[in-house]
DNA sequence: TGACGGATGCAAAACGTTTTGCATATAGTG
DNA sequence: CACTATATGCAAAACGTTTTGCATCCGTCA
């Protein structure tokens, strides 16, 4: 970073002319030099530190190499920081750099933010939320290359990518039940959202499959948080035939069974076992014994919304598409065989 | 978005120029055009959506109105969100953008990282961490405007922000003593990073103020994780003479000591009280009873950060600053008076 | 030897702004 | 009415690239 140092620099330095250092170092064009030639221009470019600057490139070429990251409360989850990630990660491997705006839940802001990061000309757009819900894309947005992040969208015109719901239930379905629990109880989310629905129905099919099926008593809601999971699972394990085993729709309801079971003088996992959702290390893995989970795949969905989108930048034509993705089982300490 | 107006299109619709449409939309020289006329312009600008294009005014301003934020492992910890969100919108306020690349523990991906955002002639950079610690920015960034965020420089020259450790600890130990503790104990990081002097220190200072002092029994440390804090508080709740109060290097190790606590048959805040630092949500909130800790102020720095990076921008011979961020004190539930 | 083809490199235009210097219109003064 | 001062708007250049069309050079073949 010392004085800038531009093509012109290097094509007099090289001897050639700016056209020549230009066609040298494009990918596609570079057959159109002598291939010595290109050599000695790649030394004299490395030599001076030359990087092409891509407020020009992407002024002549009208493609700024820049995708915008849109999403709502980053602060609140701890998700964010994958998502991101796992975005950034995908775009750097093909040249794109991240520019990220968060809108907090004010929509006015929100139309503000997307018209700045179209202003920078972004090549395109991840609208993402932060857990999996409908929403509808700004009208803002028409027209601009938009990929949908953690959500699913009323336009079936955008692609979108979403965790698989319905295969986390089962999958925890199937964990409890391989360990030989029978009487198991779902502690759900009372919001109505698809994490919710898709979970419960994923646990249902799982369990039908072994010829289970829950009860109407098997499933009670609340809050998705710690307390309120402390509160269903008291209600739950305070009955004379409690379940052996739950299923928590996050880690957090799963934390406040923990607190009951403990409340209850209830060990884990010898006298209930327990199955949460998110994989938050923060709790996951803090919890003693640690928490069995489904991991969700935020990194995952990341990288796949920005390939996608990159994709469709590629490929003007291409169709959308919506895909949901598994969400692995990671298994701590929280399951056991029921005790008789 | 239906096709791109630029401010040719605005200039010939509004029956003017394009440099009168350029100066009726500058601030600064908006007053070299007749004020009807300026109202005129920016009536059509509007209707037909103009958006100046930031590729061509950055190229033609040598100002991108980009900022670059470079931070190491934004998975790991849920502070992320906050330290990008008060970044940003510190930056939104001023008419800038956030370009966030994080480069894990690899050297190597940073520069990379760091030489995409130079051409992208971002204006300036902050060089975050996701815990206080000495850094040595990288060479790349030398002779760009840099401000340091969380975490301290070994170059005099560059700005930095981190949070008032030292006050979090004289708070912790304000808080308990006025609460009544004579015999507190303090589980602290083993690892040697300036939190944990810095905490360390401040609790020992807030404690002296009181006449009181810590002994060398008085300060066990451990890995800053949940077993960490367990096993700690496991050793200091475990002796009969044990403290009244333990104050916490940070959130997760006071979980940790609830754990142990409720291990022990030990009722909190009413057996033994409890602090942590960093207040965060998912666990200060989660625990039962909550647990009072000190907010660490990662929005406020992510904001001080950005706004002393744009203010070095605006004055090239500013002189560095170092700044401290208070840690707010939230109270939940679990400090209480000691029993008898 | 003259013409031709291929290989190679150059000049110039364009992307969308901002700003300087200049030309014109309007008002103010003797 | 002539002359100056001021207000107002325009043409052109520049920022750093990429790419098209053209010129030059060399070797080859008739």
């Amino acid at each position: 970073m010392a004085t800038k140092v531009n093509i012109r620099d290097v094509a007099k330095a090289a001897g050639v002319s700016v056209t020549t250092v230009s066609h040298a170092l494009s990918e596609t064009h570079s057959s159109r030099v002598n291939a010595r030639t290109v050599e000695h221009i790649k030394a004299v470019a490395g030599d001076l530190g030359y990087a092409p600057n891509r407020l020009a490139s992407g002024l002549r070429n009208q493609r700024s190499q820049i995708l915008g990251l849109v999403s709502d409360e980053i602060t609140t989850t701890p998700f964010a920081g994958s998502m991101i990630q796992g975005a950034q990660d995908a775009a750097s491997e093909h040249g794109h750099l991240l520019m990220v705006v968060n809108s907090g839940l004010d929509n006015e802001l929100e139309r503000q933010e997307i018209r700045a990061l179209q202003q920078h000309q972004v090549d395109g757009v991840i609208y993402a939320r932060m857990f999996n819900q409908q929403v509808t894309v700004p009208g803002e947005l028409q027209g601009m290359p938009t990929v949908v992040l953690d959500a699913t969208s009323d336009n079936p015109g955008l692609s979108s990518v979403v965790p698989d719901e319905f295969g986390a239930g089962e999958s925890a379905a199937e964990l409890l039940v391989s360990a030989g629990h029978r009487r198991i109880a779902m502690i759900n989310n009372e919001d109505d959202i698809p994490a919710s629905h898709g979970r419960l129905e994923g646990f249902r099919a799982g369990l039908a499959r072994h010829g289970l099926q829950l009860p109407p008593e098997g499933v009670v809601t609340g809050h998705p948080s710690t307390a309120g999971g402390r509160q269903a699972a008291l209600g739950l394990l305070a009955t004379p035939e409690r379940p052996t085993a739950l299923f928590c729709f996050n880690d957090q309801m799963a934390m406040g069974a923990y607190q009951a079971a403990g409340h209850l003088g209830l060990k884990i996992p010898a006298d209930v076992s327990v199955v949460g959702v998110d994989n938050l290390e923060l709790i996951a893995d803090a919890l003693w014994p640690g928490l069995s989970t489904m991991a969700l795949p935020h990194y995952e969905m990341g990288r796949w919304a920005v390939l996608k989108l990159l994709n469709e930048l590629e490929n003007p034509g291409a169709s959308p598409a919506n895909e949901k993705v598994p969400c692995p089982l990671v298994e701590r300490g929280s399951v056991a065989p029921p005790k008789h």
